[in-house]
DNA sequence: AATCGAGGGGAAAACTATTTCCGGAAAAGG
DNA sequence: CCTTTTCCGGAAATAGTTTTCCCCTCGATT
């Protein structure tokens, strides 16, 4: 086996007249351990000359975690987790740190499994956007393994609300919701329907409750179809919706990848887009916006949101997490061809 | 700071009452010594019940690298990239391996600090995906920086006809694309054109390569027109050729993020598709089958290509990479709703 | 009986950086 | 001048595993 022919801090100290642990401190600024000036120069010039770099195993073998944050997803391919993932790495980069992508594809047993790798691999942080899925049954399992990161100084950072106490960067989801329903209510909109998403994920009872609140106080009856935040799952919905209701005049999908296989099936139907029906989504896919009729949204940063959750996770590890435990993302409405003004509003009726 | 309180490798010895080197002999099977059946039974039993698990850093150590791989993509939010992150997470998951993604926004500066990166935190396989662009400031610091990842140990494999002489798994771009021409042939069109990727990218070189091929052989001028496989691109490039070019009814884009773009902006000229105008893909991002009209393009495994770079990866790991350098993956071609028979064919013509 | 070889086990080195503990020198104070 | 701090550098312990080197035993061979 070939030797790895990069200098090691042995080589450094040797090169510039100094112990290994003096070596060490010049180099690390922020030791506990002052170092003359002068000796930090030698030092670091000797660092320079050889290229120095230190290994990051024996380095983290001692300090007890690696300069790596993972981000736990659903599906990377999902251009919702996607964005998330991209402005998590973004961040992390920056602070020189390695990203790990972990895709559950909503298996709790394969999250767990992640999360195993996660503590052995010493991860500084993980943060969870795997939407707040949690079975009962690997509950206990997790929050061991949670302990265990935080013993040696992990952190653990949730992108939906999750679990009591944990650290949240979370979008108004609820008032998101609320923005779209009162959007196409403002638009004259009186029987808005509405597709949710599984039912044990936190995102969607807070989209619903904000559509809930919305329509209560517009005094307006909800019509609820549940739904599976798949782009196929988004078709179904609609279809049966269609089947046990048809006076509804807007619809407002609880998620943008549905929302598509919604536009799909509706068009297969002959259903027109925004003239017959107006259609609302959430969360906003980049990459549709030039999709037609483009899909009338609720816009969130979640590369922003990533970000935060690394920023959250960092500052969790140097030990100054004086933040609020759950920070709230604002989201936008971004009006664009999939909804419309009523032609015949029913407003007379009420 | 708290203590781990997990245990570890002399825990096990202990109780199983043998010498720390028989402990970690009984638990890895492919050790150079042999162990008594008996004796290692013992082992395995005082590690299940202490649930050891060893600490990946110490191991890493002294092994010389950790059991992850990455993936360097352009752009994880780039439908055609998280595909094939997806692809390989899969695989290195099922390994036990896990997976950074590094996306390297196209900056080659970027691209080498993540592979120093890597290198430091001895990565076991550096897979990339960053479609094959080269600028030669960076090609001899980047050549350095792989041949210390191959000295530990280390295996790099390409996605993209990159390097001479690396292990690549590649798409038969060149194939699809002649498919691809030949297929609006078929369908009687004969002025085609063609928008490249950018002229550094050797998908790029490839797809146009195939494209010029079927249009010799049927001898037809080719109108080709360069592009940059983004999305607002896309939009840029129809416009650009429009403006030179008002004869052509068959587009082929060499990239379905481009045709994304492409189509939008057909749309808002008012040119419809297929009917005006006959528009070919390439790459096939799977959530687009649900637009309309749903784009004719070509399909790449690249799931399957990116699992395909972690098993050849790993081989490389454990040395034994007897396969051919180069192999390449069949592409198909997928027909929807963008393409149609040209109305009146001007076959006579010729 | 002496020799050889293989199987099996233990002690210790190696991997490389951080950190604790300690001691000497210089500076400060009385 | 002597004592007490303060500053700075070195030696050694430490993190937890793998691997090398060495030794012992036991059966087979000459």
């Amino acid at each position: 086996m070939p030797r790895d022919p990069l200098s090691s801090l042995v080589d450094v100290a040797r090169l510039a007249k100094v112990s290994l642990s003096t070596a060490s401190r010049a180099l690390n600024p922020e030791a506990t351990h002052p170092v003359k000036r002068a000796t930090r120069q030698r030092v670091t010039e000797a660092a320079q000359r050889l290229e120095y770099r230190p290994n990051l195993m024996a380095r983290g073998l001692r300090r007890r975690r690696l300069p790596t944050i993972a981000v736990v997803v659903h599906d990377v391919t999902d251009a919702y987790f996607a964005e998330i993932v991209r402005g998590a790495e973004d961040e992390a980069y920056k602070q020189g740190y390695l990203t790990f992508v972990c895709s559950s594809r909503r298996d709790p047993a394969a999250e767990l499994r992640y999360v195993e790798m996660l503590r052995l691999s010493r991860v500084s942080g993980v943060i969870f956007a795997a939407g707040g899925l949690i079975e009962p049954n690997y509950q206990r399992a997790m929050r061991r393994q949670v302990e265990a990161i935080r013993d040696y100084g992990g952190a653990i950072v949730a992108l939906a609300p999750r679990v009591e106490r944990w650290a949240t960067e979370v979008a108004d989801n609820s008032g998101g919701a609320r923005l779209m329903t009162e959007h196409l209510i403002g638009l004259g909109h009186r029987r808005i329907a509405f597709i949710t998403g599984p039912a044990n994920v936190a995102t969607s009872a807070e989209c619903e409750s904000g559509y809930q609140l919305a329509m209560k106080a517009a005094e307006l009856k909800p019509l609820v179809e549940p739904g599976d935040f798949s782009t196929a799952g988004g078709g179904r919905a609609v279809a049966s919706l269609m089947k046990r209701d048809h006076t509804f005049t807007a619809l407002f999908v609880s998620s943008d990848t549905m929302a598509i296989g919604t536009l799909s099936e509706l068009h297969r139907r002959g259903v027109r887009v925004p003239e017959d029906l107006s259609v609302g989504g959430f969360g906003d896919i980049q990459s549709w916006e030039f999709a037609h009729p483009a899909l009338t949204t609720i816009r969130i940063d979640l590369a922003g949101i990533g970000a935060a959750g690394v920023r959250r996770a960092l500052e969790q590890v140097a030990g100054r997490d004086a933040a609020p435990r759950v920070r709230v993302h604002p989201v936008s409405l971004v009006t664009r061809e999939s909804t419309q003004q009523l032609e015949r509003p029913m407003a007379a009726l009420a």
